[in-house]
DNA sequence: TATAAATATTCGGTTTTACCTAACTATTTA
DNA sequence: TAAATAGTTAGGTAAAACCGAATATTTATA
């Protein structure tokens, strides 16, 4: 077993990669089986991770012209997976969220991540999951040190 | 800590769910940002899972028609994701095969996960990346045990 | 050998979406 | 009131996905 901080890095970060190798991203296929465009999943992806926005920020992040996010969110409100609402403090601001189908839909992301790790779990011995309950726990506690506590993204 | 398995088992996929959660999925961002299309994503996923494979195995696998499969594929062609070449035995058949650039970049989709991984271990102490290195080589082991050994997909 | 079947491409046409600029509306600020 | 800000709408272009029908090309069969 290898002594020092960095090379144990290396070795875990090795290691996962060859655990994601051995696993077959054929839930991700499923997901990408909706009508979805690839501006529509990068507008979702943006109210994921930085919460409800305004329009202009979208656009901003999308790296488009206004009336161009305009559009995109349109076709997200359509397919009800965005809700649009003005915001009370200054009406000309457009606030964009995730609707709870919309959420459901990146959430897929995450929950395909957990069906590939039963495949990981299945067969392990009691010992064994012991040993990776502790170490989940374990790297959960960091990660939330690390970003500050509040797990989830922020999405109100 | 829970005693028997399927708690144990229970108890790593929430723990593990609640990493996901915690970690901000801006680099899945960052892979959409190619001017790819959805039906080109999926192509590549398939191609990615299954191996080589030819024209009338992806429309039927996408369930579209022939002449949309070959129009598809001829985009991913274009950029250079994809090469199609004769089957010697039967020249009736066309076969799909990701290209180097194909591979990188949905090898990109694990590796955006090993990127991850490091946040995850960012802080640790030695003992706690050991006992991680450990759980790791474990689960390396499990998974190659029930997949046969042969990691990595088998794209030839 | 002649014919049929299988595999894929090409063609014509429709629909959807993304994308832009410019003009417009509504709201807030100076 | 005038100017600035935030979005939407309109008009237009380009690309892609989709289909069915027609067309090679190759293989299988009568």
């Amino acid at each position: 077993m290898k002594q020092n901080k960095e090379a144990l890095v290396q070795y875990i970060l090795e290691t996962s990669g060859n655990i994601y190798g051995a696993l077959n991203p054929t839930i991700r296929l499923e997901l990408l089986s909706s009508d979805i465009t690839v501006a529509q999943l990068r507008a979702l992806l943006i109210l994921h991770t930085g919460g409800p926005s305004r329009m202009s920020s979208i656009a901003s992040v999308l790296d488009v012209a206004l009336s161009t996010a305009t559009g995109i969110v349109e076709n997200l409100v359509r397919k009800e997976l965005v809700v649009r609402e003005a915001d009370p403090h200054d009406r000309r601001l457009v606030i964009c969220k995730l609707s709870p189908a919309g959420q459901e839909l990146i959430g897929g992301l995450w929950r395909s991540g957990e069906f590939q790790m039963e495949r990981l779990l299945d067969g392990l011995t009691l010992e064994q999951l012991k040993k990776a309950a502790e170490v989940a726990e374990m790297l959960l506690d960091n990660v939330s040190r690390n970003t500050g506590g509040a797990a989830g993204g922020g999405v109100e």
